[in-house]
DNA sequence: GGCCCTTTGAAGACT
DNA sequence: AGTCTTCAAAGGGCC
């Protein structure tokens, strides 16, 4: 028996943000705590395949919920929330957004597609399995919301310098405008944990070719980073605050 | 065409 | 258990 108030790893965030939810218990536990507010969510998605009707309600609550948020994220067009023909079911023959061709390129129109796949073998289409994206941190929610605002007050187009200002945005944040991106980015892991229930984060691994590790560390980071995946100076940030009770 | 840069966070790999 | 590495997004820069 677990005790209460223990997380797994990959559930708590590096701040102690957002704290486990009784939603994410659904999961974690086989004999879950009834979950007082989006019970119904939690319930559909633990006995049953996931469909587009749980997904709309889900995003809807979600949405009404986060609705807090200082800038509304946008829940109907981010890419890896989007719905499609992955979802079983689903009418759609638009793909979910977080799964891209090998290639790569999410932007690849799906008639373009279709034109490319039909000069392909039968026997190419089957190794090459589309890749499902990884689900968007706390941090890359933020990014993702933000970049618009600060290209337009900036006028910077490059995205490393965009990237370095958002950085210092997200560290101005206060913990209550941080928790509400990590709550979403904890939502966001539990949607794509529905989607893809066999996806792991080593399926994507080595499919990038990235450059030495001496450079990437010596140029990104200038230090190491410590046990929670960040840096001396950081890890002696505040301490973590109480969960969100708002769901 | 495709990697690099740059950020933080999640999670797998490694020691 | 603790540390390190990779990949998520984005788009200009560069080779």
């Amino acid at each position: 028996m677990q005790p209460v108030g223990i997380v797994h790893k990959a559930t708590q965030p590096p701040h102690g943000v957002p704290q486990l939810s009784p939603l994410y218990e659904h999961f974690s536990s086989p004999h879950p705590t009834p979950a007082p507010a989006p019970a119904d969510i939690s319930q559909k998605q633990v006995h049953r395949p996931l469909q587009t009707s749980d997904l709309s309600g889900f995003y809807s609550l979600t949405s009404g919920t986060m609705g807090q948020l200082p800038h509304t994220v946008s829940w109907f067009t981010h890419p890896s929330l989007m719905l499609g023909s992955s979802v079983p079911g689903h009418p759609a023959a638009i793909p979910h957004p977080a799964i891209v061709p090998p290639s790569g390129k999410q932007e690849l129109q799906p008639y373009d597609r279709s034109l490319k796949t039909q000069v392909e073998s039968k026997a190419e289409k089957e190794t090459k399995k589309p890749t499902i994206k990884k689900p968007l941190n706390a941090f890359m929610l933020y990014m993702k919301e933000m970049r618009a605002k600060v290209i337009a007050e900036c006028t910077l187009k490059e995205s490393a310098a965009i990237n370095q200002i958002l950085g210092r945005r997200w560290h101005a944040l206060s913990r209550e405008e941080q928790a509400k991106y990590y709550e979403l980015a904890r939502k966001e892991r539990q949607l794509h944990m529905q989607l893809y229930p066999g996806w792991s984060a080593r399926d994507n691994y080595g499919k990038k070719k990235r450059r030495s590790r001496e450079k990437h560390q010596e140029s990104t980071t200038g230090g190491k980073r410590n046990a929670f995946g960040t840096y001396p100076e950081k890890a002696a940030a505040p301490a973590p605050f109480l969960p969100m009770t708002v769901l």
